[in-house]
DNA sequence: TATTGTTATACTCTATAACTATA
DNA sequence: TATAGTTATAGAGTATAACAATA
């Protein structure tokens, strides 16, 4: 019904992280005593396992570094498409995001609430025009430098020829999902 | 104080794939209308966007690919891990596989009550022991010729060059968190 | 009838804190 | 006091189903 675009407050994200984070093991626990080590060999030689961690790793610097704007990837990755498809629908935003169309509205509200973006009528009066607002624009700029840094950061630790390997060959995955 | 390995039933966890899953498209809505293509440039020239994407593709693939037995990643990632190092602690594994040590509890009752997996007494009767069953045991020689079917998928999507680039390049992830 | 956005609900995963028993 | 395992609780993320407005 093309509601009116709504106030609805929502649930302040934790500033920090929230998502999977890996085990700070505890000081050694203890007395140094040497642990027996574990193997992991059956499953480091797993690219799917490896991926798995890659991504944990991924997500915990990435809302490390974007914290100070309290940002998290799903926010983000909205803001970008926003951004360079302006007025697209929540429809063809969630299908794009790998996002069921209920599942977009929570951190669309979010965004709208926080006066980053707003969701305009359109000719279509079941439909919604998503636009960045100028503070959703000037934010985004700034997430667009911490995330830089934070590709960055990736960059160190798989190495310049890594990463570029990175890029090439999961792209297959970049495309349309 | 090393409880009775418990025999709590958990809740069966549906037979298909409950984690994230892509959209399928749908069915190019109604008339097959051509939509404005969706620019995604701005994500996919992130190597942690595609690796996100990588990881999700993953999953669901593991998970269509284990569905028959009833393993998600978790719980073949603890299968394998006591299987390779018998007799470690809970605390030892829930380490190694970076998740709390209150969060390991629930995957090991399924696999407990499923009769995969026991805990048994140590001289120190804080900690249990981890092992496989032999139920467990041939359970994952079945969950491991399964997994080698979605490694070769993932080959197939890569290549076989990349797929080595990707074990290469990830390594970094996979050395104990 | 089909589609868009929304609400309601449920489930998985993970986290933290408090508790018990052991050391 | 510190540690291992457990319980209780909470939060984020995502799923499905049903609904109203609109096409």
């Amino acid at each position: 019904m093309a509601h009116q675009p709504r106030r609805t407050l929502r649930r302040a994200p934790k500033a920090d992280e929230t998502l999977t984070r890996p085990r700070k093991r505890p000081a050694t626990q203890g007395t140094d005593e040497q642990r027996p080590p574990i193997s992991l060999d059956g499953l480091t030689s797993l690219a799917g396992y490896l991926i798995r961690q890659a991504q944990l790793w991924v997500f915990e610097d990435f809302n490390g570094t974007l914290a100070p704007l309290d940002i998290r990837p799903a926010q983000y990755s909205i803001l970008v498409v926003v951004r360079d498809n302006p007025g697209l629908s929540q429809m063809a935003l969630s299908e794009v995001l790998g996002i069921s169309r209920s599942g977009i509205i929570p951190p669309l509200d979010e965004l709208q609430s926080r006066g980053l973006l707003e969701r305009l009528p359109t000719s279509d009066r079941r439909t919604h025009a998503l636009h960045l607002t100028a503070a959703g624009t000037a934010l985004l700029a700034l997430a667009d430098s911490l995330v830089q840094q934070h590709e960055r950061r990736l960059m160190d630790k798989v190495g310049s020829r890594g990463h570029q390997q990175l890029l090439q060959v999961l792209e297959v995955f970049g495309r349309n999902r």
